[in-house]
DNA sequence: TGTACATCAGTGAACGCGCGTTCACTGATGTAC
DNA sequence: TGTACATCAGTGAACGCGCGTTCACTGATGTAC
């Protein structure tokens, strides 16, 4: 399922939902965070402009004006979601580094290690196409938490490891992250905007784009070296 | 202006508007290009949601159902906005190739052409934010028209240059346009998605932006070479 | 050259819709004494 | 331990809005004879 084209993580339990709308009290108790998380789902469908407060209050079950008491306007809520999107790719970033084997050599794990963060990036990108969007489209509206993990500090992390590592220059210290970057960020969005042919299947798009990310990131490496 | 962080187009002459408005003729006569035209004009303003029939019949002086000789629904609109950024972007493309002085070696004139390609894309995505976003966006709605210039033929065709006049090797043609495309998109993304603080002036961010364009292009050249 | 008529490109009223937000309110919760 | 009361987190009705789209219509245009 992650690795479905545009698929979503489709958690919505609508029993579950019907059920908790029967025997509700009449305090939600997490309405916030139930926000929030009904507000990613209508992103990942149909974009930030998808959010909208009747809406997700309806399908919670709670009146409208509820919404108000958490956030003070529709923006806020979605700048909300933009933060989540960051979260989350940073969450991922690390995540997938960190599951990289340890037994090699100092500066072929620092490799290894980069690429699993690029790889990770694209494939967050493809799984949560519309939460990635948001992710940068309201960017500015809502700082990053203290310990918010930031997808660029990973890279920049990054970076250096492979200068410590003797894997690149130190020369490049300057230019690789941005390089590295926009690689990266570029291939993403080329990927969520190319539909791929119905015909076409789930399979064959997955070893398509994972042989243009491996292209890409051997790329990234020698321009960086 | 060309050169103004999200700066817009902006040619909109409301006096003109007005007199049209008053001794209009019953056939607008060019109602499906004046339709066209503040489909961009808005989504340059507000993103490709920002486009609404009601308000560009009424902004152009004609009744909301007029729209609806030309076009089936807002979608098909949006679509047409999408196609319009795409051929613009190209013509931007191929005019600032072509605009690259002859009297160089060949070797030396393909890289230069090739580098104007890739600066070309960026400016007009910084000149053209929405406009670019929205080119992508709805990529898959519309094919693209049969003499429609193709920003991915351009690049294409810009690798191909270089090979032949022994600028890269022939070895680089299978991953050398995906590679370069995704660093210049991403760098795109990047530099539309991060606001400067009002403080920095613009001059500022000008010079920032093409720092930035020559570390990631030189980056190209490098990972392609 | 003049005229009948089909076709094209508009009008304007109406339908039904869902939205964001506000307001006075009320039920539940927790805290000070 | 019990109670008064402040505070918190909901309700539900209402406001005004603009939207996409349809429909029967009408004025302008161009074409066949």
């Amino acid at each position: 399922m992650l690795f479905t084209l545009c698929g979503r993580v489709n958690s919505v339990n609508t029993a579950g939902m019907m059920e908790e709308m029967a025997n509700r009290p009449y305090h939600h108790g997490a309405l916030e965070t139930a926000l929030v998380d009904a507000a990613v789902l209508a992103v990942e469908e149909g974009g930030i402009d998808a959010i909208a407060i009747r809406d997700l209050s309806r399908s919670i079950g709670v009146s409208p004006s509820a919404a108000y008491r958490h956030f003070p306007s529709r923006e806020h809520l979605q700048a909300r979601v933009g933060q989540v999107g960051r979260e989350r790719l940073g969450e991922a970033l690390i995540s997938a580094r960190d599951a990289v084997a340890t037994t090699r050599s100092a500066k072929r794990r620092a490799i290894e290690r980069f690429e699993a963060v690029g790889r990770a990036y694209v494939e967050f990108a493809i799984s949560n196409p519309r939460l990635f969007e948001a992710a940068f489209a309201r960017c500015d509206a809502l700082p990053p938490g203290p310990d918010e993990p930031d997808a660029w500090q990973v890279l920049m992390d990054g970076v250096e490891e492979m200068i410590d590592a003797g894997a690149i220059p130190p020369a490049r210290r300057a230019d690789a992250p941005l390089i590295a970057w926009s690689s990266v960020h570029g291939l993403s969005n080329i990927l969520i905007a190319s539909t791929v042919p119905p015909e076409m299947a789930e399979v064959t798009a997955r070893r398509a784009h994972d042989r243009a990310i491996d292209h890409v990131l051997k790329g990234v490496l020698r321009s960086i070296s």
